[in-house]
RNA sequence: GGGCCUUUAGCUCAAUGGUAGAGCUGCGGACUUUUAAUCCGUAGGUUGUGGGUUCGAGCCCCACAGGGCCCA
């Protein structure tokens, strides 16, 4: 580092700037490979282009250097520097102040090298941001540490995570382009709240000033939503991050990217349908409606299945499980089946443990798994034909949960006595049941439309596209201080 | 929360309990068609932190911290 701080105060003593503000950059690497694709091997031109890019390889020959330029994303393109045309002056120049990581602007002709290389063939050169620091190599990857608490070398060296961000942009372009189209508004709602609702978790606790308050920020989007559909804001999304206090791994981050939809008119069916839409709406944006993930290939073109959460566990017991079954016969279940259970677990519980260790991992394909038990999702309606049950699904591809949707709960009594006895786990102890939201429940009190509402973690999401774990998809992520 | 692995030069990694090394990077030099250029030379270290065992510790033991994988 001194001696990169020395080019950098010898060239500015000399009068040639380190960081000049302004370069006379004609053409992007990219529009110079586009527009000058067509050199033949050897062919050169008078076109004049100025051209800049860091430094990401040299080749420093006596009397014709070499180097190549990255630019923006990705794109390359070589720059020549030859004794002949810039001159003994700026040959030397070159050689003695320009290092790998190095910004520079080339201003020349376009040709194409004898091997056929196209090259910009500089007749001057400058100085457009001296890099202090030395790049990490190029030739091995960084370990998995480095790469993520330093994002920007990682970006630098590593063209698949320069294409995660591209990818990820794509499909939040995808997403808001299919929900724009069938008529849905997107909407920001407070990240500072007062009550936490909408999901089960555990939030993160602040303080704000002015009111003197404690808050939390929020674990789910869906209260403030439904309070918009309830105004008459018949077809509403938000597409935000989310904070839950929890364990952070391979596929947990506590700060997360979250979307929920809400169909006014619309029910657990017609926002499945919704659903596959947004899938498609991606795949079709980044690459492919067949995936290849590590548990084979799954086709999301296909017939997207509905299975009854019931029908699901009795096939993998072997024997007919309803809601109905009591709890003493689910651990036997869960005991022969080698499913490790609280054994103080309720019964719904209990089942939801079978469903979600015998059957969710072995759903390669997009499945809806639908019909649940009340208690798995405080927030959807009583199922229309089936009692004790909602009207709730999750999607699982590739044997992972992948969003979940329902027919909403717009009752107002019954919502309260759901939440009421939600609250009342709070007050037993249950760090992630709901608390209860008395604005949310007003809101409900002036009616609201039956409705349709999904939720989708974009990250997991972008997961399956990718076949990346969650610290990848997420640009900077959390770790904790350097010793 | 439990188990296993891991932390050494800017980066990626070596090193029977006995003088801490290599490749790339960096620095100096040679070379007018290179492609991770090549060749010659050279610099670079409180081995994560703190203790302990030992004549002697990067290596063995303990604690702590960071990272990873698996399990709950």
């Amino acid at each position: 580092m001194r001696i990169r701080r020395d080019k950098r105060d010898r060239l500015i003593a000399s009068g040639r700037p380190a960081y000049p503000v302004w370069v006379d950059r004609t053409h992007s690497l990219a529009q110079v490979r586009e527009q000058w694709a067509h050199l033949e091997t050897g062919e050169e031109t008078q076109d004049r282009v100025g051209v800049t890019g860091r430094v990401v390889f040299i080749r420093n020959t006596g009397k014709l250097a070499f180097a190549t330029l990255q630019e923006g994303i990705g794109t390359r393109l070589q720059v020549m520097l030859s004794l002949a045309e810039v001159g003994e002056d700026a040959l030397a120049a070159w050689k003695s102040d320009v290092d790998l990581g190095d910004h520079v602007f080339v201003e020349g002709r376009v040709i194409s090298s004898r091997r056929g290389e196209l090259s910009v063939m500089a007749s001057s050169w400058q100085m457009a941001s001296k890099a202090l620091r030395p790049m990490p190599v190029l030739h091995k990857d960084m370990s998995e540490e480095s790469r993520v608490r330093q994002r920007y070398a990682d970006l630098i060296v590593r063209q698949e995570a320069r294409d995660m961000v591209r990818t990820k942009a794509q499909v939040l372009g995808a997403i808001r382009g299919v929900l724009a189209e069938q008529g849905y508004l997107e909407i920001e709602t407070p990240i500072l709240q007062l009550i936490h609702g909408g999901a089960a978790a555990r939030p993160f606790h602040t303080h704000m000033n002015a009111f003197d308050q404690q808050m939390v920020l929020r674990i789910a989007l869906e209260l403030n939503l439904k309070k918009a559909v309830v105004g008459g804001v018949d077809r509403v999304y938000e597409m935000g991050r989310i904070f839950r206090n929890e364990g952070v791994d391979a596929t947990h981050s506590p700060e997360f990217t979250m979307l929920e939809v809400y169909q006014a008119w619309g029910d657990q069916t017609t926002i499945g349908a919704l659903m596959r839409e947004l899938y498609l709406g991606v795949a079709d944006a980044v690459g492919s409606r067949v995936l290849e993930t590590p548990r084979g290939s799954v086709d999301l073109g296909g017939e997207w299945r509905w299975l009854p959460v019931y029908d699901a566990v009795s096939e993998a017991v072997g024997e007919t499980v309803t809601i109905d079954t009591p709890r003493e016969t689910l651990l036997a279940y869960a005991a022969k089946h080698g499913v490790e259970v609280d054994p103080g677990l309720e019964k719904d519980k209990v089942f939801l443990e079978l469903l979600s260790e015998l059957v969710e991992p072995g759903l390669l394909q997009p499945t809806f798994l639908c019909d649940y038990p009340a208690i798995a999702q405080p927030l959807a309606r009583p199922h229309r034909s089936a009692p004790g049950l909602i009207e709730a699904w999750d999607l699982i591809i590739a044997g992972v949960e992948r969003g979940t949707g329902f027919s909403e709960l717009v009752d107002p009594i019954i919502q309260r006595e759901v939440l009421t006895e939600q609250s009342l786990r709070a007050a037993g102890g249950d760090p992630e049941a709901m608390q209860l939201d008395e604005d949310f429940l007003r809101a409900l009190e002036y009616g609201c439309p039956p409705m349709g509402g999904l939720g989708l973690g974009i990250d997991r999401m972008i997961m399956l596209f990718t076949d990346a774990n969650i610290r990848e998809t997420i640009l900077f992520p959390h770790l904790k201080p350097e010793a």
